[in-house]
DNA sequence: TGCATATTACACACCC
DNA sequence: GGGTGTGTAATATGCA
């Protein structure tokens, strides 16, 4: 009977969807959880008198050095690639 | 002597600063982590043919009635609070 | 007279949102000529047998050159600074 | 001779790259002076007084009314032209 | 049309 | 507490 069957897909739809917003806040929740952890460090830092902001621009700096490093190597695979070199 | 007292003192800052960032760092790397499973999330969503954006808002809508309902309970409670019934 | 004095500050408001508003809106059409003119240029190197996707990758590996030039530097001095050494 | 033949076209193609590089980057930071521009009006818009964010909106929703009037314009167009009235 | 990227907008945290 | 700056999320654009 086609009305069921519609019936039972949207059924099917939002059960779903609950499933996939548990799973999402549920990341959620982890995330934030973890930015708390990393405030706390940061907090421990400035209570045992080193500079947080500095701190937290040298990790910035190490981040981007590391992501321009592997960014680099994939350009230049690019390029290789792009003059038939691969 | 002051020169090693100096010395010692810059070590010793030196290994607390490196523990810092490794803490803060492997907690980034494991919210980095939670991130890209949440966009997979999103993505076995989209492949399941609904609307990930729509989902988004729905996401962020109930999170912003969870903030909503929370805000109410703490007035409540100063109510509480303010007339002696803590 | 109030009545007028108030006036005259909600006109001068408008005029300086207007001037504002000229201001940004001609800005931003520059800005948007200046996009059209490198799509323009990549749309010449296309058509010259050129692959744009390479060219394009070959302009930004030189402006993450450049930016890394000084990066290491600035992380270092960071690091001094972090330990009191700066 | 075929030799020469082909290292002139690699010459050529060197030149013409770096030709359409030199432009593009130069583009580019135009682009960027441009953006640097528009920040410094918001900046002033902010210093005396104004609410740069609903300035901000006000400007995106003029741009949206100028696009949505083209579109009815360039649909009246099509219309006339439908009609023979080109 | 779906994906990758570039730009834009927002929210949070820090400083004054 | 307000303004600024930074980091993250959303959006718009361009390409395969």
């Amino acid at each position: 009977m086609a009305k069921n069957t519609e019936e039972d897909s949207v059924q099917l739809s939002g059960k779903k969807l609950k499933s996939y917003i548990a799973k999402i806040e549920n990341l959620e929740e982890q995330k934030s959880h973890i930015t708390a952890d990393i405030n706390d460090v940061y907090g421990e830092v400035k209570s045992n008198g080193f500079d947080a902001k500095v701190l937290k621009n040298v990790i910035k700096l190490r981040k981007l050095s590391k992501e321009r490093r592997t960014e680099e190597q994939e350009l230049l695979d690019l390029y290789m690639s792009a003059i038939g070199m691969e």
